[in-house]
DNA sequence: CAGTGGTCTAGACCACTTC
DNA sequence: AAGTGGTCTAGACCACTGC
């Protein structure tokens, strides 16, 4: 009867020491500060690196820690509110600390499961407009919207075919359409490369990946793919009533 | 001048692996189909087991894979388009393939976060709801609904204090609030023992955490905290108008 | 340049599922 | 008992940052 079971699950390494770190993070750190290096971490808790890299990884991917490389691991701030689909009506790029920078725009043949989504051909190439999110001069989102021709009528063929005007010339058509709905998704992604850069982030790099099918008479006017980087970012949906406490 | 700057930026090999796989799992296999394990595939590929399972891992990240302990690693199907937030008005059990399975409640001091929320002290007991969401026999996520007794005043004293029964007397009551709007975020998160052994995946498993917020009469009425499979949920956000193209 | 995190190896053993 | 993925080790070298 005095038997109590001690241990018979024995949780692995690396989960006890995620737990011990992340006590040491809530008590005995501040945000910001750095920790000591990986091999003088994995000495102390006599663990080998790989096995405390585990540890720190999964902390990383919680928020609470921030990992870069020739500098060393720090303590993460809590998490940004990121409100998605509440810039004010559509594609105006805000100003301020929280906002849009529109980077380029190119012609260029959408992935299949956009094209899908576009109800366009799979070949069709269209309108893809680069835009970078950004807070308080840090990157949050690498976003790629996709417009069909025709969503843009307006749009006249002598404009520069490329590049920063081009793109707000697309922009600038798109918001006369009446937008009937939003339908978004959410799902788990890793960064691709070209993400990756303008995220400051390592290739394959945890993110949220929004997709956004923006309807109008119907159809289809644009298909926007927005990859947030999951190890900041905490996303966050409003349906108006009410400040939004959740963003905090 | 035909120096072409080969490789000059040599892609990390797990990286590279990832692609191959990727690409094959495209072309050579059937969902369910079986892989060969681990330890064929590296010596297959010429690498250590360790780097093809980085290889793996990010696969499984994105939804391609799914790999079980003592079984092996198969082809996961597409990831099942999840509809969040609209069961239909509230919190009731519906039926059919897609259903949320209420488990038990209990009385229980939330986390610091979720009383935060809620607006009640720190150390206020509310009661703690848990259901699952199932689909296709599967399970989806893990909630824990957490409600204060003040919103729920019609709940009889005298009726059994915990387990499934009184987990439903809650929602019963729950359901006769109006609501006056939600509000809700998501965040990358890992799951928690408990939520694991439901999700049927191991402790640390990555999840997408949607936090809602339930707003009645200026206050708040209700916070639930579910945990979603990121492996297998694509979560979406419909706003009423239009058929769920996203969902697919 | 020194110091950091990122990648990679070649092994060992453990926990779990299936037969 | 056999076979799978999960954990862990002790090393090595690479890529990047900052002084």
């Amino acid at each position: 009867m005095g038997t109590t079971q001690l241990e018979s699950v024995p949780e692995p390494k690396y989960w006890h020491l995620k737990t011990v770190l992340s006590d040491a993070l809530d008590s005995e750190f501040a945000v910001g500060e750095v920790l000591p290096n990986e091999r003088e971490l994995a000495a102390r808790f006599g663990v080998a690196r790989a096995t405390l890299r585990q540890a720190l990884e999964q902390l990383e991917l919680e928020g609470r820690l921030q990992r870069r490389r020739g500098v060393g691991t720090t303590v993460a701030p809590p998490r940004v509110g990121v409100a998605v689909g509440d810039y004010a009506h559509g594609w105006a790029d805000t100003s301020g600390e929280d906002s849009w920078r529109t980077v380029d725009s190119v012609e260029a043949v959408p992935p299949a499961a956009v094209a899908r989504l576009l109800e366009t051909a799979p070949d069709t190439p269209v309108h893809r407009v680069r835009r970078t999110r950004m807070s308080h001069g840090r990157p949050l989102a690498a976003e790629l919207l996709y417009v069909p021709a025709e969503s843009v009528p307006g749009l006249a063929a002598i404009e520069t075919p490329s590049g920063p005007a081009r793109a707000r010339a697309v922009l600038r058509e798109l918001r006369r359409l009446e937008l009937e709905g939003r339908e978004r998704s959410v799902e788990l992604g890793s960064a691709r490369a070209d993400d990756a850069k303008e995220l400051d982030r390592l290739p394959g790099a945890p993110v949220l990946v929004v997709t956004t099918r923006y309807v109008t008479e119907g159809r289809t006017a644009a298909v926007a793919v927005a990859t947030y980087r999951a190890d900041t970012c905490r996303l966050t949906f409003g349906d108006g009533a009410g400040e939004e406490l959740l963003a905090g």
